[in-house]
DNA sequence: ACAAAATTCAAACAAGCGTTTTAAATTCTC
DNA sequence: GAGAATTTAAAACGCTTGTTTGAATTTTGT
């Protein structure tokens, strides 16, 4: 074994510096998240990989010690380079509660509009939902626990209830999973509903329904009785 | 080419009868339905499906054109064997469109329950949103559409809007967006909020909250405006 | 400028894949 | 029960995969 010793490739743990001439190892890490994002891991091949960022086929195995070890690095730096940031920074804005979940829902949804680079992450976690690898950690950890805690930070203040109480957490779990439902089911809603194009303006549209869909909820019970009544049903 | 036009088995596209003593078929879709539940199309091997139902490695090709015939069948018979009829007759049952939305909202999620059996087909879903082949469309047209216009249906009821009004379908998507959250984010949910166990009353408590959650909006503006009022907000 | 390290390269490797082939065993039909 | 069709069986085929190899090339340090 001659050369997998010599230099700072292997051990994918820690991805530490990103070095300017190095530009091989950043080409294959672009290469490789366009196609994991559209083919999934599996289906990617190492070859094609190398092909489109114009290296050798022993390149990957070089720099990242295997296919695994570029896999996990390109989830890392995707869910860096995802405008979550964004998100998290409407989050941190200042201003009623309200506006800001209209703000949050809007920039969420726009993050996934077409497929600009950003949806490039949220293909890759479409497919680590339904075969989780360990780079599954990595993602809820650097990517989605903060966005959540703020998410749950913010409904817990306007249902003046503390963020880890169960109803928070429903609250937010239905109004995340508005959202993810077109980024996940859009190969299915546009068999559904052609008419639903997503477009800028359509996403503005949708993101104004979702807004008040909830806001129904959340200033009726903030308001409203503190106790979870739901026999309320009145046949 | 000897064998592959004399019986029942080429031409995937029909699944005519299921015969009795037809075991080795039935016992490959089985085998079959549980590996691609769990590993996903590609990860399945022949070589291992065949292992599972006691047959020889040509099985499959003799009784299936090829994997992806077999694989087609697979997601036909889940989705017949999955309990959407039972959400179905939920849906067509009479009574008053808030009791039928809490009814099919529990019944939707107490079938993804565990993974007896029901997840089984579930799974295959999320493999193919995550990667779409062409048994999508046999998903789509006989196991999601039909549930689909029943919720239009039912929600335009309660918004004296004809089911295929925009509004009618974004409400209907922030329902069923609702429900699916617990279905794909599972893996997600159990590292975000580990207390959150899935157990029979959990879900009982999420079909509730979800039913309150949307009944506010349906029926505030059941009873409300007709314009999709937006700029209403009172900062 | 020169030796040493790092990187790239073409070629080959072993393993696993889906599929095909050929023959034997089984079942069905009359 | 003989003969034909169907179903199983074992082995190999052709191909692609990720990975390794060892030499050529470029970059680096002094």
């Amino acid at each position: 074994m001659p050369t997998q010793k010599r230099s700072r490739n292997r051990d994918t743990g820690a991805s530490v510096q990103p070095i300017a001439s190095d530009q091989t190892r950043t080409r294959l890490i672009d290469a490789a998240g366009e196609l994991f994002a559209e083919l999934g891991f599996h289906h990617t091949t190492v070859r094609q990989i190398c092909l489109r960022a114009g290296a050798n086929i022993a390149a990957v195995n070089y720099h990242f010690r295997d296919k695994t070890g570029l896999y996990t690095e390109v989830v890392r730096q995707s869910m860096r380079a995802a405008r979550l940031d964004a998100v998290r920074a409407v989050f941190d804005q200042d201003g009623p509660p309200e506006d800001i979940l209209r703000a949050v829902i809007k920039a969420r949804l726009e993050s996934l509009r077409s497929l600009d680079l950003s949806d490039w992450h949220f293909r890759i976690f479409a497919h680590e939902l339904a075969k989780p690898t360990p780079a599954m950690n990595v993602i809820v950890n650097e990517a989605i626990r903060p966005l959540y805690s703020r998410m749950c930070n913010l409904i817990g203040s306007m249902l003046r209830l503390p963020p880890e109480h169960e109803r928070t957490r429903l609250c937010a779990h239905s109004i995340i999973g508005q959202i993810l439902f077109y980024a996940f089911a859009r190969s299915v809603i546009s068999r559904l509903a052609p008419e639903m194009k997503m477009t800028a303006t359509q996403i503005n549209l949708i993101a104004d329904h979702i807004a008040e869909f909830s806001l129904a909820y959340l200033s009726q019970t903030q308001r409203g009785p503190t106790k979870t009544k739901m026999g309320g049903k009145k046949r």
